[in-house]
DNA sequence: GTAGGGTTAG
């Protein structure tokens, strides 16, 4: 029988080789102490205290808190680790009641410090100076820490260089002028003082700068705040200058410098310095690589972050369990932001210990790529879960169609006690933007502006597009007129939102606008401009616009861009123009461009050239059904009926099935159409009388003999009146005429809109000249005097 | 004091 005193001594050894505290140290601190539960060991003193800091710390607070109540007098150690933890969580109602909680006699300088800087941390800078005031009431000396602490409470107060300069003199009064830690905390406030928009930055770094330099001392940290204080402010030069001028090559400091050049996109540079530390013999470590590995990834230099990869692997020095958990977590991220799922599996299932970055990185990487299904798995397999990880599988669902999901768990998150960000909330909107669901998307608006998150560039770009797609232009653009601050992003998603709806020269005007307001348009904002020229037929400005794309701002056009131009082209039957400008690309045509040219014919009957068109398509994708059904269409139009079914014999033979976005139909061999309005519609069931005699008449010509209707009353559950027929869409989008003018017809989940129904809907616009606004699970159209705002034919 | 996992626009 080994005695208590033996096992302690054993397991406090054990303990202590989990210095210092890491993802990797936690997992065998927890195998340490599973084994004292199964050989009946109760810890207690300096040990349990241990135990209750790794539990803090390894995100497990709750277990902690289990083994501190068995505690019957926690001594001062166990109870500040508590709220230290508590705090750091953001919980300063239960740290506070902790630290109250201490008897006075048990009471020591290191519980006051950790509640000041626990207040400070938590930005709030009166409440911690109070407790620094009670600290001397009752007698007890402050140390260097403490002043550490109460300078950087004092440095959330400062905003302005007053308040600095204040606290500044307050230093040198209080004697501890030349202590290295206080005038490094100092510096810190100025720092972080500068941060702050209100301030001159310049101004305040300067007074760092200055401080810094009448160092009687400088340490490790006094050059890195420094440095990572003009990092943070924008100002590279200043901080490259400091770190050149350094004697010693701190790594921390080469790290923060090489982060700050990733964040300004200047990657060569930052592979460059990469490289220099190994001439100079300096030792990169997890941060280094993380940083580099990211570069790659922003920079689009998928071999450079292979190497890294190939280099990390063949290195001959065993890296830390750390250093394998943070790169092998970068180098995730970095094979799933390339499509390479793969190689990012791979390395997840290889291992040895995975944390929550790990997963959430393999886990964005499926959703990126819109596999969603695995996604879904592997969010069910995972062992914790935060706020990122529901944001990034909500607003993938989103992103791909999926709205219902995505709403059903954002509400889940909210059930579960997580406050969505707003990042979250912009997944939430979005899921209303694919649903169509303005009911939906208006309460969240209304429940962001009562959170305060209504200032979020991301909610709010994403507020413009749900509101546009919804139908409502007007409310898309308020939000984007009351935007705080609004990015490129904000402006694409406006100028987007003006010409879905038909309003291509507002959406030019809108850009133009946003030129003088000097924010650079990008790739996604020329997709929209010659989009919006298209549909408002202006030729001459969208050919400027896409001559200015790589003239003014350096865009190489790719293959997108110029499928719009030439879909701008022949729209507006310029043939010519349009073979000019597809001999002139840099590339081999490909299917976009022979599509764009198809289309084009169909609508001006040029049979030549549709002909040629369709067979490079046939070459390319021989099984894309897009291709048979705009050949066919061209020849319905000249109305060479053998030709369509000449068309409709080559499709059989060749095995070629409708896509997906048609086969819903096969699917539950139903089309819903449903009325957006919560009221009750009685015209309904007009409409379905009419088309039942509509159909009538369609089986006495011979057409669709096998339709039937069915009425659905669907009230109770969506509130919503259904219509569906079997298989006959052309029939519903005649039906559609006898709707209410004004109507709003939204084709239900993560459908699209079929071919046919998008003719009878272009058709419908020009006879009865009504705007019709449909939005299917993909595209938002506005049908107005035979033309739709989506540009695509389906 | 430094890093790795998120969002929004076509």
């Amino acid at each position: 029988m080994v005695d208590f005193r033996t096992m302690a001594n054993r397991y406090a050894s054990q303990l202590s080789l989990c210095l210092p505290q890491n993802t990797f140290t936690h997992t065998l601190a927890r195998t340490v102490h599973a084994h004292m539960i199964a050989s009946g060991f109760r810890p207690r003193g300096h040990i349990l205290n241990r135990l209750i800091d790794i539990y803090c710390k390894s995100s497990s607070i709750g277990y902690a808190r289990h083994l501190f109540d068995q505690i019957p007098n926690p001594d001062v150690i166990a109870r500040t680790t508590l709220f230290k933890a508590y705090a750091t969580l953001g919980n300063l109602k239960l740290a506070k009641e902790i630290f109250d909680g201490i008897p006075l006699s048990m009471r020591d300088t290191v519980c006051y410090n950790a509640m000041i800087t626990a207040y400070s941390h938590n930005g709030d800078g009166l409440a911690a100076l109070k407790v620094f005031g009670g600290m001397r009431k009752e007698g007890f000396r402050p140390d260097n820490f403490t002043f550490s602490s109460v300078l950087g409470a004092l440095s959330l107060i400062a905003d302005d260089e007053k308040h600095c300069e204040q606290l500044h003199c307050a230093v040198i009064r209080s004697g501890l002028g030349s202590v290295t830690s206080v005038l490094n905390a100092l510096i810190s406030a100025y720092v972080n003082c500068a941060s702050s928009p209100l301030v001159s930055s310049s101004l305040l770094m300067a007074a760092a700068r200055k401080l810094f330099e009448a160092m009687p001392k400088k340490d490790e940290l006094s050059w890195t705040t420094m440095i990572t204080g003009y990092v943070r402010n924008d100002d590279l030069g200043a901080a490259r200058e400091l770190l050149d001028g350094m004697t010693e090559k701190l790594v921390v400091a080469w790290n923060a410098m090489i982060s700050g050049y990733v964040h300004h996109r200047f990657y060569e540079v930052a592979f460059q310095m990469f490289r220099k530390m190994f001439s100079l013999g300096i030792h990169q470590d997890e941060y280094t690589y993380t940083s580099i590995i990211s570069a790659s990834s922003n920079a689009g230099l998928y071999k450079y972050g292979r190497q890294i990869h190939a280099y990390v692997l063949r290195t001959e020095v065993q890296p830390s369990p750390q250093f394998i958990l943070s790169v092998h977590n970068a180098l995730i991220s970095f094979y799933g932001k390339f499509g390479k799922l793969d190689e990012a599996r791979q390395i997840f299932n290889q291992m040895p210990i995975k944390d929550l970055v790990s997963w959430n990185a393999v886990l964005s990487g499926y959703v990126n790529v819109g596999r969603i299904e695995e996604a879904k798995s592997i969010f069910q397999e995972m062992p914790e879960r935060n706020l990122l990880t529901w944001t990034v599988m909500i607003s993938g669902l989103a992103q791909n169609g999926f709205g219902e999901e995505g709403l059903k768990l954002f509400n889940q998150m909210r059930l579960e006690g997580l406050e969505p960000c707003d990042y979250a909330y912009a997944g939430a909107i979005t899921s209303c933007a694919v649903l169509g669901s303005l009911e939906n998307g208006r309460q969240l608006h209304s429940q962001l502006v009562q959170l305060g998150h209504d200032s979020s560039l991301s909610a709010g770009n994403a507020l413009i597009t749900m509101y546009a797609r919804c139908g409502v232009v007007e409310f898309a653009y308020s939000v984007f007129l009351t935007m705080p601050y609004v990015d490129s992003v904000s402006w694409n998603a406006m100028i987007a939102a003006l010409a879905q709806h038909g309003h291509g020269v507002q959406a030019i005007q809108l850009y133009e606008e946003m030129l003088k307001e000097d924010i650079l348009p990008d790739r996604i904002t020329f997709l929209t401009i010659l989009s919006a020229c298209s549909h408002a037929g202006l030729v001459k400005e969208g050919r400027f616009y896409f001559d200015t794309m790589y003239s003014c701002y350096g865009i190489t056009p790719g293959e997108d861009h110029y499928a719009r131009l030439v879909d701008l082209l022949c729209r507006a039957g310029k043939f010519f123009e349009a073979k000019d400008v597809i001999e002139s690309m840099p590339s081999e045509p490909g299917v976009s461009i022979w599509e764009a040219l198809l289309a084009g014919c169909r609508i001006h009957g040029n049979m030549d050239l549709g002909i040629q068109a369709a067979e490079r398509l046939f070459q390319l994708k021989p099984q894309h059904d897009g291709t048979y059904i705009l050949l066919s269409n061209m020849y319905a139009t000249l109305g060479q009926w053998d030709d369509v079914a000449k068309v409709r014999t080559l499709m059989k033979e060749r095995g070629v099935k409708k896509e997906p976005a048609c086969s819903w139909i096969e699917v539950d061999n139903k089309v819903h159409v449903f009325l957006v309005d919560d009221t009750v519609h009685p015209e309904v069931h007009d409409v379905y009388k009419y088309l039942e005699g509509l159909v009538l008449e369609m089986r006495k010509l011979g057409y669709v003999p096998d339709t039937k209707f069915v009425l659905h009353d669907m009230e109770v559950e969506h509130k919503e009146y259904a219509l569906s027929t079997h298989s006959e869409k052309l029939a519903v989008a005649y039906g559609i005429m006898k709707l209410p003018i004004g109507a709003t017809i939204r084709i239900f989940k993560n459908l699209r809109i079929c071919g046919d129904c998008h003719n009878a809907f272009e058709f419908i616009s020009k006879v009865v000249e009504r705007e019709i606004i449909v939005r299917d699970g993909k595209r938002f159209h506005h049908f107005r005097n035979g033309d739709c705002s989506c540009g695509n034919y389906w």
